[in-house]
RNA sequence: GCGCCCUUCGUCUAUCGGUUAGGACGACAGCCUUUCACGUUGUAAAGACGGGUUCGACUCCCGUAGGGCGCGCCA
């Protein structure tokens, strides 16, 4: 029988998911769904002092807006702390882990020491060998783990290869808590060989930790699950990613106005490719997904490409699909609510209809939100220093020219233009003249859709009442 | 400091010993055009450095430099 793929995203809740973690979850989701096995969800919680139920929900909150299910329900890792606890004691009765009397103090004291002579910081076995009768009196021991001492660990590892650990390097580990808590190390070995796990994707930050938690699959004669540590990425000037850059949890990319499937597609292009494919659906992702197509190399986050690509999905979704993501953003951006309220079914209707030409210029759907500000404008429109340049440069005589041709006119958008077209050829004006100032008018500045488009979706009466209200002006 | 990892255009990347080193974003120039975009055409732009191995290295090996990660009773 064939064991099927089961990998598993194991965020720890101390904060939002950030681009990283998010971007983990993809592959390990992406590589799941093509094997047709299955990603599982596990909160690594056993930090109590640094957990919070807030912290689990922005994390399920990101994933799901990011498009990412999970199979079953999320695990608290914390739940499982007896099975953990167990599992140390088996080490201890095995010999195989010892209890630790050493203080944090003197651990501290240790480290500072050993910093001081320029010694590798590492624990140094003090307990490792003494006769545990030989333990101070009041002190709860920490357990940790015997770790071997010569030869070494290999990790074979599905993006980094052959990374060769000197097991003298690796010090010997507290898997339990002087508080009867365990650590890291030991709950994830524990979790992922309990939970099936066959395939662990992960950033390189684990890639020690990776050496250590062999040594304790070995020393409980468990399988070691394949592994792949995927670079991490950097913020644009090559540096960590702080707040300004990428630090951001995945809800800030939200309230910047970008699409999940944008969002989706450009994580990830950043550490795994499939030859010059570029811009590729989801499915397509996952057909083509593999650990072999993922690179060694750190990269930077780019929000110009983030854009680019982001306009290029805004422009090719649909109306109304994009006009419900529109609406579905709103309640997450600045000014957005207030926006949402003034949405009625009329509203919506010139939303829907002005969107064709609203969508193909805007990179984001804040982009989209200001673009429509003039939907929303009320009468007498502020015009703004542009707008109000191109009144003065002669946009008040045009549209005086202007404004009986258009109450004549066919309201739609191909009847304007002809007409216009057919006005401006007959006084030599050129259709710039006449459109720039109808745009400084209908919408108060000096970029906008199509300026028929503009014309027919505000309607005539608003149309021709925005142009008087421009007139008076002069 | 010690350990591990990384290194192709500004950025993301292709290349899995033999290519004029390709694509994308960005930049620049042109076209299109009622603004802004979109679209389109073209240009510039890269194998960190030094040694090997090989008939032949971006590709394999070693060293140097630079960068990253790790070194908690955090995860």
């Amino acid at each position: 029988m064939s064991s099927s793929v089961i990998t598993r995203f194991a965020p720890s809740p101390t904060g939002f998911l950030h681009i990283g973690g998010g971007r983990t979850a993809l592959f390990n989701w992406a590589f799941a769904r093509k094997t047709k096995g299955k990603m599982l969800l596990r909160i690594e919680d056993t930090d109590r002092e640094r957990s919070t139920p807030e912290a689990v929900a922005a994390i399920l909150d990101g994933l799901t807006w990011l498009g990412l299910d999970w199979d079953g329900e999320a695990e608290s890792q914390f739940s499982r702390a007896s099975r953990h606890r167990e599992v140390a004691e088996i080490l201890l009765a095995r010999g195989l882990a010892y209890r630790c009397y050493c203080t944090p103090q003197e651990l501290q004291q240790m480290r500072e020491r050993a910093e001081a002579e320029k010694r590798p910081v590492r624990y140094d076995g003090t307990w490792r060998d003494r006769d545990p009768a030989s333990a101070p009196a009041g002190v709860r021991p920490a357990i940790r783990f015997k770790a071997p001492q010569d030869g070494e660990t290999v990790i074979d590892d599905h993006v980094m290869g052959r990374v060769v650990f000197q097991n003298k390097e690796l010090d010997d580990l507290i898997i339990l808590r002087s508080d009867g808590n365990p650590t890291y190390n030991l709950s994830v070995v524990v979790d992922d060989h309990d939970m099936g796990v066959t395939h662990i994707i992960r950033g390189v930050d684990h890639l020690t930790n990776a050496a250590r938690q062999t040594q304790i699959y070995r020393a409980m004669s468990w399988t070691v699950p394949d592994m792949a540590h995927i670079p991490l990425i950097h913020g644009p000037d090559g540096a960590k990613l702080s707040k300004r850059h990428g630090a951001l949890g995945v809800e800030a990319y939200r309230a910047m106005g970008y699409l999940p499937e944008a969002m989706r597609n450009y994580l990830a292009r950043l550490g795994w490719s499939h030859g010059d494919d570029e811009i590729f659906s989801t499915r397509q992702m996952i057909d083509w997904f593999g650990l072999d197509g993922i690179g060694k190399s750190p990269s930077r986050f780019d929000f110009v490409k983030l854009e680019n690509l982001n306009g290029h999905y805004m422009r090719h979704t649909d109306d109304e699909t994009l006009l419900q993501a529109f609406l579905a953003f709103l309640p997450h951006v600045a000014g957005g609510p207030e926006m949402l309220a003034r949405i009625d079914d009329a509203m919506r209707a010139k939303l829907k209809r002005a969107m064709p030409g609203l969508k193909e210029r805007a990179k984001t759907l804040v982009d989209l939100m200001k673009s429509a500000q003039y939907l929303f404008a009320q009468r007498p429109l502020a015009l703004d220093d542009k707008a109000r340049q191109i009144m003065a440069d002669g946009g008040v005589a045009a549209l005086q020219g202007l404004l009986p041709v258009l109450t004549g006119a066919d309201w739609t958008a191909q009847g304007l233009e002809t007409a216009v077209k057919a006005y401006a050829e007959a006084s030599g004006a050129k259709l710039g003249k006449l459109a720039q100032p109808l745009r400084a008018v209908l919408t108060g500045t000096n970029t906008s859709p199509g300026i028929f488009d503009v014309l027919d979706v505000l309607g005539r009466e608003e149309s021709l009442k925005r142009i008087e209200d421009g007139l008076k002006l002069s």
